[in-house]
DNA sequence: AATTCCTGCAACCGCATGCGT
DNA sequence: GACGCATGCGGTTGCAGGAAT
């Protein structure tokens, strides 16, 4: 709550003006010198009271952003690197079990975090799965027109083609778009590997390389 | 080679929750 | 119980880099 005003340079309520705050806060990437003094100072004091921490650590950061940071960067059990198999279909199943509840579906996959978990989802399965709606409502679409273009051809006789095979069929089409969207697996050149997915690359610098020269 | 489009990820934002006073 | 503060969480955004044209 309060803690927005520490995050945010606009409040009203802070007794700084927004342009001494927007001084003293920095935003965006963080530098390697950051990384550094973070996890320098973690591995001396140890996770916690995260605005303090800041403070302390002379980082020009708000807690929540080291805090972010350290979770989701520069911990030392992080895992790096593709999303295996294994973990995809265990992010498919919590999620389906558990909804967009990320950080307790990371709490079951060591080493991943909540915002992996969720950008992946959001990127890689959840995209897909939208692509299978849409796949299915064209398929329904084209079903209807099918169908419209049948009834406008035989409109004299529909009625009493109601119980005709064909409608039988394609009503029983219908009623199977219908119904809820079901998940199928799509196909799976997430299990390729995937040379973006480096993710450390994006950095000039690697965690490893931090660690090594903390 | 230049430009535009697309994708994936890091980081931010706002709200919810927990805890101490 | 009310209030203030810190932390946790999920949704969203901005941007860098690669792909396509």
């Amino acid at each position: 709550m309060d803690n927005k005003k520490a995050c945010s340079s606009n409040s009203s309520s802070s007794s700084r003006t927004q342009k001494q705050e927007s001084e003293v806060i920095r935003k965006g990437p963080w530098t390697m010198e950051e990384d550094l003094i973070l996890m320098n100072y973690i591995s001396i004091h140890g996770e916690g009271v995260w605005n303090n921490l800041a403070q302390s650590a002379g980082l020009k950061r708000t807690g929540k952003s080291c805090r972010l940071r350290w979770l989701n960067y520069l911990r030392p059990d992080i895992r790096r690197g593709n999303i295996t198999p294994e973990e995809k279909l265990l992010i498919i199943d919590l999620q389906a079990r558990w909804g967009n509840r990320w950080s307790k579906i990371a709490r079951q996959m060591p080493g991943r975090t909540d915002n992996e978990i969720k950008n992946y989802w959001r990127t890689r399965i959840q995209k897909k799965e939208a692509a299978v709606v849409v796949l299915k409502q064209s398929e329904e679409i084209s079903i209807r027109e099918e169908y419209d273009c049948y009834d406008d051809n035989n409109n004299n006789n529909i009625k009493y083609d109601q119980n005709s095979s064909m409608m039988q069929m394609t009503e029983m089409s219908m009623d199977q778009k219908s119904l809820p969207p079901v998940y199928i697996s799509p196909v799976d050149d997430d299990f390729l590997p995937d040379p973006s997915s480096a993710q450390s690359s994006d950095c000039l610098w690697g965690v490893d390389d931090l660690w090594s020269m903390h």
